[in-house]
DNA sequence: AGAATTACCTGAGCGC
DNA sequence: TGCGCTCAGGTAATTC
């Protein structure tokens, strides 16, 4: 389930693969992932150099010259760099045809993945232009997260997985971060105070940073499609017990997504 | 404007 | 073995 830190790392492992390389050809096997595969991607691409592999978010931004291709991995997307590709297989949804056989190939079984292009600048994009600040610049911080709650109703957990408050928080992450911050889930959003909206953002930045910095040094198997492997504190754990107190975790559902908390610790 | 709900998908796991 | 059911979950689109 790629968050922030593993399309980051998506992006990290890609980068030195594809920047320089010049798209030779583009093959989508289906007209649509969650929404329609651009058709003009066949005849715009070829014969353009990858500048740059960025990201705002979960989504990822290939500079092609001419415009930019936008990527998500939705819920089980992955892309991999081949330089000798097998045959596409069951889910090879598109493949970026690059020079001497080699190709970046996007699988995703669930296609809840989302291919887009732009030849404006991306951030200006539907996909991305309501998109708030990225969790690692200044402009997330307790302040901001604390003025931006003060009208909401929501959970506070619904409010940081709503990518117009922050970028690339998922379900996993924010369960996280709230444990370590300390806070409920299910508290209203308005009902934070600033001392707690502090602690959240920076739990936020931590959860995050610290999953990068762990997958950093996961390697994938040739062929092998998989995120790096985490132990997380309190996601999946809801019939276990607080590594903090020992307490009985609890699991319930927010938004319709799983939520675990510990009663105890997080108020 | 904010909140809630629906739609999109397949594979894994489970009870029977 | 296989059928039907539930669950996983990001986010755009829709509705209230």
């Amino acid at each position: 389930m790629p968050e922030l830190p593993e399309v980051e790392l998506t992006r990290r492992r890609l980068e030195p693969d594809l920047v320089g390389k010049r798209i030779e050809r583009v093959e989508a096997r289906i007209p649509k992932l969650r929404l329609p595969i651009p058709g003009e991607l066949a005849t715009v691409l070829p014969g353009r150099t990858i500048r740059s592999v960025g990201r705002r978010g979960k989504y990822l931004l290939f500079d092609c010259e001419a415009g930019w291709l936008i990527v998500h991995l939705g819920m089980t997307g992955f892309l991999r760099f081949l330089a000798e590709p097998a045959q596409p297989g069951k889910h090879d949804h598109l493949d970026i045809c690059l020079g001497a056989g080699s190709v970046l190939r996007f699988h995703d079984p669930r296609r809840f993945g989302t291919v887009a292009w732009t030849t404006d600048a991306p951030a200006g994009h539907p996909l991305l232009a309501g998109i708030g600040p990225e969790p690692f610049t200044a402009a997330f911080d307790g302040d901001y997260l604390f003025k931006v709650s003060r009208s909401r109703r929501v959970a506070v957990k619904q409010l940081i997985m709503n990518g117009a408050t922050v970028a690339g928080v998922g379900n996993i992450y924010a369960n996280e971060a709230l444990f370590r911050a300390a806070i409920r889930p299910d508290r209203p959003a308005s009902s934070l105070t600033p001392r707690e909206c502090e602690r959240l953002a920076l739990a936020v930045r931590e959860v995050l940073e610290e999953s990068i910095d762990q997958g950093s040094t996961y390697r994938v198997a040739e062929e092998t499609v998989a995120y790096h492997p985490l132990a997380f504190t309190v996601y999946g754990r809801g019939k276990e017990r607080c590594t903090r107190c020992n307490g009985a975790l609890e699991g319930i559902r927010l938004g319709n997504r799983s939520t675990v908390y510990c009663p105890r610790c997080q108020r």
